[in-house]
DNA sequence: ACAAATGATACTTGTATGGTATCATTATAC
DNA sequence: GTATAATGATACCATACAAGTATCATTTGT
């Protein structure tokens, strides 16, 4: 049950690095270095941030990325939604049928419950937010 | 992202009809007509709640399973351990290595939270809790 | 023209979920 | 005491998703 899968995770550390590079174009092989992370899995990963308009590309020798958004516009919630499709920890298993009995529904509603507490802490996390609560602690 | 799978589902539902028929001892057939869940997959689930001494079984012509525990015992998130293993919504990543830098571990303390929430609306939640549910709404 | 970059896309591998199948064992009924 | 009706143990199968690889096409700067 993991709230993260590891491409949102190395998305999440590729921006934070190319943030860091101020308008300077970053080509993969330069994430690499820094990241560790496998080159061609970070190249998909990339191209998905690039057609997903957070990233900017250029292309041809001396290429690379940049970002298309300010750290402060990129929620972590649209990130995971690229990665993992929206969250939802409540696919009921029923589709088909009514529910036969209501024990389940009365399970729905505390699940409910948690999902929307767990909206309300993570809508308002950014890129920016994260980076920022480094210096704090 | 689910929280709870279908065997963990099934469970709660076969324990949920076990109880019902309060002392008789209920064999398999009887669940499979009732839940409708596909008869070899719910027999390794009953199997499985048999071991962890939450059903008694009874062997042989006449046979089939009991309640071993009353259902204001009977842990929700006993149920998700056994079929699921324990709730972690935080797998860190980065085992081998110290975190490179610390924006991971501000998102960490904020999944952490959540976890936290989570367990503390889940923690009080039984089998008979869910029942009496029930009946209010 | 060549080299260095990304774009597009298809393939591979590992693991977990959901489900089957089979044979052994036990207990009851006749 | 044998047939039958149940569970116990175990191994297997199918599908989906996560994680990662590979390849070729395209663009661009020198």
């Amino acid at each position: 049950m993991k709230l993260i899968t590891r491409d949102t995770d190395y998305a999440l550390r590729a921006i934070c690095s190319i943030a860091k590079s101020k308008n300077k174009i970053v080509p993969v092989s330069e994430l690499v270095k820094e990241l560790k992370i496998p080159r061609p899995f970070l190249r998909k990963i990339l191209q998905l941030l690039s057609k997903k308009k957070i990233f900017r590309s250029y292309k041809g020798s001396g290429g690379g990325f940049t970002l298309a958004v300010p750290v402060n516009k990129i929620y972590l919630l649209d990130l995971i939604k690229i990665f993992q499709g929206p969250i939802k920890l409540n696919e009921c298993f029923l589709k088909r049928k009514t529910c036969p009995n209501t024990k389940r529904c009365a399970l729905k509603k505390k699940i409910n419950k948690i999902e929307k507490y767990m909206f309300k802490e993570l809508r308002p996390v950014t890129v920016a937010s994260l980076l920022a609560k480094d210096k704090e602690g």
